[in-house]
Parts: structure tokens; sequence; C-alpha cells
DNA sequence: TTAAAAAATTTACATACTGTAAAGTAATGT
DNA sequence: ACATTACTTTACAGTATGTAAATTTTTTAA
């Protein structure tokens, strides 16, 4: 069973969370998260050292929630280079609006706090990764197309597949998920994926 | 000559730009601004309504000091839309990296304050707009990719020549900006622009 | 069951910031 | 020189974050 830190733990990112994303970092004081979630003001201050590191245990615990379907998960251990490109595309537009809110969040908050930029670059650097390491594949499977090494082609991918795209094209400009992730997948493809003899991928 | 309010404004300006470009918006208050102008925290207040009206303000003077070197504006009457897409994308790269620190603090600033939110939307519309032209015309010469509506293909582009795809690349990754306006004009070609038979653009 | 330990509350305080108000002073242009 | 405009000074109201310490409640374990 859990203890009662945990539990009161909880409460306040519970609150923090729904909290903070309807209104922003700043439009939300401790005050109101605490009364929320129920407990003193002080008690905030006995679980986290600032309204800062608040934010970013919450975006951690808001990124352990994430639901990603098995169809995606077990796409994983894919066959070619170009199917993990695929269903990498595939998890990020399943994950990205799951997160995209908190994230928002923190990445407004790092220019003025060190704990978020911190667990801003966390974040890119975790992506930049898992990204990289599909390039590596498709490099080594032969597929990189011509002119990019395998460092500039992450990076290439890394900022296309980036909370900002998302947020230009589905919540600014309202494209559906779908036509999102399809037309991300195509261009990544025809850019950095040299083509195959006679065969369209 | 300018008047002595003219310059009370510009002197508030220039601090306010300085001071917020190197410890962002929450990192700065009115009152250090007021001391850094020479003039009192109150001056503040005659000349801007709010600490969010001089972020605004201060972001359009910012604008209006932006150096446009003559090559590029002269490639804006230009023969092809192909062409007219390249001086874009180059012009791109001259612009951001003038705006950029400035825009982003607006940016970070917009989830807090609606001031900034509508000047943030302005920006986006304004260079959306841009873009715009530039697809209709592709579309006119027949040169626009199958598969792409004009609204389309301004939201990919626009998306694309964002201030977060610079701040990626550029200022996260270390991207000369050569490669990096290099980089997109050509994925631009690739992925919106039909190929035309047996010819290299 | 009860005593120790842990967790949370209450109250108070220090500091910093935004924004308002009004009376007084200095600069400016005609 | 004088009226107007611009700015300063001083004071105040409100809202945050974060600290501190004494007290109470809850949990755990003997």
């Amino acid at each position: 069973m859990s203890s009662k830190r945990q539990r009161t733990r909880l409460k306040i990112l519970d609150s923090a969370l729904r909290l903070l994303v309807e209104r922003g970092y700043h439009g939300v004081g401790m005050e109101e998260v605490a009364r929320d979630a129920g407990v003193s003001r002080q008690a905030l201050y006995l679980h986290f050292q600032s309204k800062a590191e608040l934010l970013v245990a919450m975006a951690q615990y808001n990124d352990e929630k994430i639901n990603v379907p098995e169809f995606v998960r077990l796409k994983q251990e894919t066959n070619t280079a170009l199917e993990a490109l695929d269903s990498g595309v595939q998890a990020y537009g399943v994950i990205e609006p799951q997160i995209y809110e908190v994230a928002s969040i923190v990445y407004s908050a790092r220019r003025s706090d060190e704990a978020a930029e911190a667990a801003w670059q966390d974040r890119l650097a975790f992506r930049r990764g898992n990204i990289r390491r599909v390039i590596e594949r498709l490099d080594l499977e032969g597929r990189l197309a011509e002119g990019w090494t395998v460092d500039e082609a992450t990076d290439f991918a890394w900022a296309l597949l980036s909370m900002h795209t998302y947020e230009h094209l589905v919540v600014e400009r309202g494209w559906p998920i779908e036509q999102f992730v399809g037309r991300l997948s195509l261009m990544l493809k025809k850019v950095i994926v040299a083509p195959r003899e006679g065969v369209n991928d």
C-alpha cells in the first residue's frame, strides 16, 4: 500500500496537472494548487522545493501516464530501417498529443527557469537519441540519401519531429493527426532516404 | 527633431530590449528597466499600459530595426515561382537571426498574456500570408507537386519556415546559416514542387 | 495499546513584483 | 514668460513565492 506521503504527492501532481494545463504556469499559484489538492500551501513545499520543481515533476508524472498502444509498441522490432522510421513517426503521432500541453508549458517556462530548461533539454536529448538510432540503422542498410551524414539527418528529422511542428500543423492549423503523420512520413522518406532502384517504398 | 516623449520612449525600449533578451520576460522587472533607461518606474507606465504591452512594443521596435540586405530585397521581383520560393527561404535565413531572440520571448510569454498571444498570432499570420502568395504562384505556374492543395502546402512550408526550425537546427544544433537555408530550400523543392521533365532546378 | 516518528497544518514573516494614484517638479515649445 | 507636457516622488493596494517554527494529526511499530 502507498504511504500517505506518496498519496499526497499524487494529489498535488494531479491538481497541478489539471490547473496548469488549464491556465498556464503563471496563471495558477501555489495557493490554488494546494486548495485544489486539499492540502495546505506549505505541504507543497514539503514535497517540492519550488514551483519550478513542481512543474518539472508534473511533466515527469505526465510522461509516465502516457499510453502507447500495443500496435505501435510491437512495431518497434521491425525488419528494415525504413519500417522503423515509419513506426517512429507513427509513435510520434500517438505520443505528441498526450504530452503537448505539458511540454509546451515546460518549454515556455524554460527561459526564466533553470529547472525547466534542464527538463526540456533532457527531453530533447532523449528524443534525439531515439531518432539517431533509426538513422544509424538507415545508414547501415545503405539507405541514407546522398549528401547526408548521420548527424545531419538526425538533426533534421529531430527538428521536424518536434513539439512545434505538431503545434503548427495540428494545433494551429487543425490538421488531422493522420494527415500530419502521413505527410511527415512521406517527406522524411523523400528527403533523407535513398531511393531503391525500381521500387516504391 | 524628436520630442522628449519620443526620446524617453526609445530609451525605455532600448533598455527593455537589452535586458529582456539577456534574462527573459520574468527575469527582469519594470524597476530595473526603468533604472537602466535612466527614468523612474512610473515613466514606464506613462508610455506603456503594462509590462506585457512594453514587451509587444519592444518586439515591434525590434522588427523595425531589422536589416534586410539589398540583394535579398531585389530578388523579390523574380521571374518564376521557384525563384520566389528560393529568395523567400533566403530572406528567412537573413531575417530570422535578427528577430529570434525577441520572438522567442514573445512566444514564451504568450501563454500567460493576451497581448503577447495577439502579437504572436499577428506575426504568424503575416508570415503565412507571404508564404501563401508564393505557393499560389507556384500553383498558377503548374509547379505545385501532386497531392498538395495550396492551403496544405502553405501550412507545411509555413511550419518549416518557423522560428522553431531555426531554433532547433541553428541555435540548438549549431548549423551554419548557409547549410540551414540550403537544406530547407532543397527539401521544400523536393516535397512541394513538381519536377519539370528532364530539368534539374 | 501506546509511544515514537512522520506528515501535514497553522500562523507569521520577508521579499519581490505589478499596477494605481496624486501631488509636486522640471523641461519644452511658442 | 508662461502654459503645457513630461517626468518624479511618495505612497499604497494587491498578489506571488518562499522561509520558519511551533503545533496538531496521522501513521507505524514495539
